[in-house]
DNA sequence: CCCATATCGGACTCTTTCAGTCCTACATAG
DNA sequence: CTATGTAGGACTGAAAGAGTCCGATATGGG
């Protein structure tokens, strides 16, 4: 349906927030002041930190911060971190196969248009939802 | 998932179909060179005639056949047509709420992509699919 | 040393969406 | 009047999405 999932919103939301705080933030303060389930955001900040754009620290005084500056994480690098397909068709992903099978008579242009969508989404970082 | 439904690829394989016979074609004849439900692609060329990009007579040698020039069709169309959601996120939409109620602090942003997106979409034809 | 405060991470449920099927009605050329 | 088409409602099964629950682990401060 061509929509960014929630974790994905949630994460850019997220990653603004952290942005914007400059320092150490608990998922609770996130989740509280932007009516995000807990929950849900917890496992988000745990994909975020695996992908190495965000960095914890646990126990007391604890939470997440940012490792990289805002204009160095582009919206794609979150989609990628977040979703497991991040293709606007099977047939442009490597992972997928085309289901219909023998020749796909629009795979080619499907390549170029998601080539294009990438570019929009690379284009633009969490410097820019400040 | 940032995904063209189904519905939408077998809507873009069929208008080129259409566009590359430049003549009235069947659901059956177009479902079955491309691997397609039959069932499933009737009723998609239903919405698709709704739209009016394209027209159909009943009968015996009936069929479908293109309202319009190639290039007159952009991809947004086939999307808006086949699908309920088109937009990005909930936010960007107009029919929408945010569900996160209060401030959703990356709506300016997200509207923004959104245009850019939907920039793209529409600068591919079914022209381009040929 | 403890305990409150954090992250870590598996398992699970509920709901919605998507893809696809089935069946009946209607139109029309030959 | 019948073959061959589209028109369209209702339904099913599978998969993905969103959100919940619970226990484990780490750690700074009293």
């Amino acid at each position: 349906m061509l929509r960014l999932s929630k974790r994905v919103e949630y994460g850019l939301v997220a990653l603004q927030h952290l942005a914007k705080r400059g320092d150490v933030a608990t998922v609770r303060e996130i989740s509280d002041e932007n009516n995000i389930s807990y929950d849900l955001l917890a496992k988000i900040m745990q994909d975020l930190k695996r992908d190495g754009m965000i960095y914890s620290s646990q126990g007391v005084r604890g939470g997440y911060a940012l490792m990289l500056a805002p204009n160095q994480i582009p919206v794609t690098r979150v989609v990628d971190a977040l979703e497991d397909q991040s293709t606007i068709t099977e047939c442009t992903s490597d992972h997928e196969s085309c289901t219909r099978e023998g020749a796909c008579t629009i795979q080619g242009p499907m390549h170029r248009l998601q080539e294009q969508v990438e570019r929009v989404l690379n284009s633009v970082t969490i410097a820019q939802l400040l």
